[in-house]
DNA sequence: ACAGTGTATTATGTCATATAGTACACTGAG
DNA sequence: CTCAGTGTACTATATGACATAATACACTGT
């Protein structure tokens, strides 16, 4: 059975993406999850494809593996990818994703609170109108890829 | 010299609004912040408004002064509140907010990357360009406070 | 003088995080 | 079967942020 899609080629570029930053508030392995997270959203990692093993992506990064099997975990349980024992770990299909409606309102609130305080910095409705509208955009692309 | 406007009555409105919750993954002072940033923004606390004393607020959250200090420093250092020695804390007028153009390309990838989480998990374009039809209406009611 | 304010300091305990080391079960290739 | 590679589990330890506790000082207006 090969999940592997193109190799480990691919899978070298893809674990050089991650952009680690020690000195961050944010923890070393919620950096990991959202790393990841980013990757398959933007479609760089597709569905069914391999993701590096706890081992490896542990040494690249220079990690605790027990680090990295973390932040494994938290995305299987979110339901990003998931995995067979002595095989690997891989990206789950969108279409398998839980409806978390929960989810979906703490994002929507942060995105509100977030816009509030834009609005009292100073930016106008405009320039906070225009990131959807740039992503609206940057959407089309990662559906041209996914052809 | 008196900053306190309509007195203790309305700081103790003010003061009940605080919504701390203990089991969250946010820390106390953090919540703190966040509170008194969204009565700021939303216009319930208004410029040179006196909030709280430390050791008032720490009574009323039944949280170490400690705690409501730090939050404050916090919210001094970015401008929203200014400390007057024996007097008491006060909001700071918006036009004394330093431009912070960090905080705002920080704030606007933020919100970039939770509308990709959305698109990813589901979500329809339109539901989320109604976040921001409905905070525009809310905003027009902020101004109408204002007047 | 006094009460109320912000501020600073030291000490203590708790918890999440990250690391280290070890062990076990499973898989595919040889 | 043997072996390397995989995920998983467990214990132990160190570190830092967080929160509390207790105390002290300087400033303000009454």
């Amino acid at each position: 059975m090969r999940r592997c899609g193109s190799g480990a080629c691919r899978l070298r570029r893809v674990i050089d993406m991650f952009q680690l930053d020690l000195k961050s508030r944010k923890s070393i392995y919620e950096q990991i999850v959202d790393n990841v997270k980013e990757l398959i959203i933007t479609g760089m990692l597709k569905t069914e494809e391999k993701i590096p093993s706890v081992r490896e992506l542990s040494k690249t990064l220079t990690v605790n593996p027990n680090t990295i099997q973390k932040a494994y975990r938290e995305l299987e349980y979110q339901g990003y990818i998931y995995t067979v024992s002595g095989l690997g770990t891989f990206v789950a299909s969108p279409a398998e994703l839980p409806i978390d409606e929960k989810r979906v309102s703490d994002v929507k609130a942060h995105i509100r609170e977030n816009m509030k305080e834009l609005f009292y910095i100073g930016c106008s409705l405009d320039s906070i109108k225009k990131i959807l509208d740039e992503l609206t955009e940057e959407r089309s692309d990662w559906n041209d890829k996914g052809k």
